[in-house]
DNA sequence: GTTAATGCAAATGTTTTGCAGTATA
DNA sequence: TATACTGCAAAACATTTGCATTAAC
């Protein structure tokens, strides 16, 4: 019950109770993440911070970010053009799944994200193209490892 | 059955076919992807190629690989982590669909990714803590828009 | 008073671009 | 031979880091 009263906790509760230091830049941004409607990028993010804070780095919003994120209060979307890997177009579609501590990349059949695709398509009336499913995770030779320690 | 066909032509006659100027280095390339069986991003595919081509430089890898998604040759991914977006961490799991043409982000509930979640996490042995379900398409919007010009 | 957070500037890493030279069609 | 492609160097862009100063505890 913790965890559901997050939500309605002032950022300085939240911050407070996760043992941070409660600087007015530290909550602004949490703040600010919490009222936006969108999704933002740090840049957002900091141009938004800089109209009730015109003082603030954007190495602080990065810093910040990488601890909300830490602590779960905040997600993290990948839907920008940078840095991608490539593979050359496979006949079949497939999906991804991912280790997050090898990096290990496992591809699977879904033949139920055509499906998905269909209903999605037809509720929100979006003529769909492309359907990624990507799963992270730990592999069962990097569970092992950690059991051991 | 022409598209078929493509996978089993050799990157010359590929490159040839789509009216592509036929060079060395970007047929080079265009093997190496097909020939990997792992994802590669731009830095690998270049160390791989400065193999057979010293010479090649970085910015005709990434020329090339524009060109070859251009032609729908590769699939691209975004595994690494490179300018995101952020949001405060919902009560609620949802999945996203994004329009292609004027970026709108829609969430949308999927309560199936649990379930896909427990089956992949099974069959691969994988201890999966997250699902991300991402589709893009055009918006009814969009859609009227261009059925328009 | 200690320690952590900030702001600034510089560094880093990836991707893009301008341009002169080169190779393809 | 005309034009597209290449290599190189520089630019652009997002993100990270070092360090002195400032603020929270």
């Amino acid at each position: 019950m913790v965890s559901k009263a997050k939500q309605k906790m002032s950022a300085q509760q939240t911050l407070n109770r996760s043992n941070q230091r409660v600087t007015a830049q530290r909550s602004l941004l949490l703040e600010l993440l919490r009222q936006s409607d969108r999704h933002l990028d740090a840049d957002d993010l900091y141009r938004r911070a800089r109209r009730k804070h015109p003082r603030i780095s954007l190495s602080t919003v990065y810093r910040n970010l990488q601890l909300f994120k830490k602590l779960g209060l905040i997600e993290e979307h990948h839907f920008a053009e940078e840095h991608h890997h490539y593979e050359a177009k496979p006949p079949t579609e497939h999906q991804h799944l991912l280790c997050r501590n090898c990096g290990k990349v496992v591809e699977f059949a879904c033949p139920l994200s055509q499906k998905f695709k269909k209903d999605v398509g037809r509720q929100y009336d979006f003529d769909i193209s492309g359907v990624e499913v990507r799963m992270t995770g730990l592999c069962s030779t990097c569970r092992k490892r950690s059991d051991g320690s």
